[in-house]
RNA sequence: GCGGCUUUGGUGAAGCGGUUAACACACUGGAUUGUGGCUCCAGCAUACAUGGGUUCGAUCCCCAUAAGUCGCCCCA
């Protein structure tokens, strides 16, 4: 199958290459406003930053990772996530020097999983990371810049899952009182949650399977277990968002996947787009940096997931109308006129216009025909007679009116035509 | 990793166990030898995802593989 790219890839031609750019200059035109600088971090980075940065246990690490060895003898993985590979850099780079960093970052990621509308083994994400501020308003920012994005796409049916996961203070005393809640109810549990049980009890509350079951309801939930510093930043995080008219939902069964997230959890659904509908997700990761290697630094960041969003920009029909017109096509015929035609049309792409020709020697007619397919509202024609006077004309497609001017003001006379059609 | 459905030309697709695989769009050429958009004419799948099998014979039946899709899981 020479002909196949890999399962779960996807090339991106140039039809929808316009999609990616409106979408890409959105992100950058909105970190700019919020102050956050651009970061490109390698594509693989050694297997290790990933097994000790998303944690040992989890899916993504036990079983979604493009992992090999190289010609050195190391072990590579393709990137699954950008989080771990920022904290990296940010640590090699000692970008610590100024405090709080705000990046994001545009770009592949790598996660071997079974293919499916809204999943593929190469996928874009677009993220936002705060490093070195453990301030509530900056959850709330992060939050925020992702929320406005996509309004500013156009998208009014979000709905915006907050948690709290707590913190290592807090967290080992939620777990024995989950397990306690749940060790008599174990054989009513699903086999993967009595598997979870010991392991990840937390992973219990938002399984699919056992979520609706009536005894869910009375769980413990973990705000209120809550340390005071954790419900307090809760609380402020909370009073910023309603201040910026966010609406979010709290949701106590909110577990993020990744073994690094603290206090805030977040997650961003559109569920018109069906099973894959968690569209953002982040909160905060406090003990990241440190297990890196790095001093104790709090953390804020979210990914989100470009194609999913491109997806229900196309379903919702907000993109915007592709941008494939000519502004000029060049029409050559006769042999004396190949060489003039390319050197007019080299001036006009000099001049800034999209000029397009043929090339195969085509008819007359068929030149035509294709300065008509191209949108182009100006044909610059080069016959026998043009070449022999040094003139060339200029015929505006859409009055059919024509003239002949010297092959010298041709550009001007191009340019004078879009101007014109262009103030109408 | 698990289950369901799908797979005919550049695209949308019809089709039946048996000598020419509809139709439409797109594309190419043409309709008084230098002018497009409308109309008309012509051309355009030794080929029906791939590999096996059943059959006198399969694109249509069976099996496997691959890819796509939906759901589970997971996540963005």
């Amino acid at each position: 199958m020479l002909t196949n790219a890999p399962r779960g890839t996807k090339d991106i031609l140039p039809e929808t290459v316009g999609s990616w750019q409106y979408l890409e200059t959105k992100i950058r035109d909105l970190c700019r406003c919020y102050g956050y600088g651009e970061i490109r971090t390698p594509t693989f980075e050694h297997t290790e930053l990933f097994r000790r940065g998303i944690g040992e246990g989890t899916d993504v690490v036990d079983k979604e990772m493009y992992t090999f060895q190289d010609r050195g003898e190391r072990s590579i993985t393709l990137r699954p996530e950008n989080t771990a590979s920022t904290v990296r850099a940010y640590l090699q780079n000692k970008l610590y020097a100024s405090s709080p960093v705000k990046l994001f970052y545009i770009g592949s990621m790598f996660r071997y999983d079974r293919p499916q509308a809204g999943r593929l083994r190469e996928f874009h994400q677009f993220g936002v990371e705060v490093l070195g501020e453990a301030s509530a308003a900056v959850d709330a920012e992060v939050i925020l810049l992702a929320w406005d994005l996509l309004k500013s796409l156009g998208l009014e049916d979000l709905t915006v899952s907050l948690n709290s996961v707590g913190c290592p203070k807090c967290r080992p005393a939620y777990r024995a009182a989950l397990q306690d809640f749940f060790r008599d109810k174990l054989p009513e549990l699903c086999s993967d949650c009595q598997s979870r049980f010991e392991r990840a009890p937390l992973r219990i509350l938002d399984c699919k399977v056992d979520g609706g079951k009536d005894f869910m309801a009375d769980a413990p939930k973990i705000t209120d277990c809550l340390c005071d510093e954790c419900r307090e930043h809760f609380q402020a995080v909370q009073e910023y968002l309603t201040a910026l008219k966010v609406n979010f939902a709290l949701d106590p069964r909110l577990v993020r996947g990744l073994d690094y997230y603290t206090k805030t959890a977040f997650e961003i659904k559109i569920p018109s787009l069906g099973a894959q509908s968690a569209v953002a997700g982040g909160g905060r990761y406090d003990g990241l940096v440190k297990e890196i290697g790095g001093n104790d630094t709090p953390a804020v960041g979210f990914a989100l997931g470009m194609e999913r969003v491109l997806m229900t920009l196309e379903q919702a029909g907000k993109l915007p109308p592709p941008n494939d017109k000519a502004d000029v096509f060049v029409v050559a015929a006769g042999d004396a006129a190949k060489i003039p035609a390319f050197e007019l049309i080299t001036a006009c792409r000099r001049a800034g216009y999209t000029a397009l020709m043929d090339y195969a020697g085509r008819s007359f007619k068929s030149q035509m025909k294709q300065a008509d397919k191209a949108k182009a509202p100006v044909a610059l024609i080069l016959g026998e007679d043009e070449v022999r006077d040094s003139m060339v004309t200029v015929k505006n497609m859409a009055s059919s009116q024509q003239e002949k001017v010297p092959l010298g003001e041709a550009v001007a006379k191009l340019a004078a035509i879009l101007s014109e059609r262009k103030g109408e």
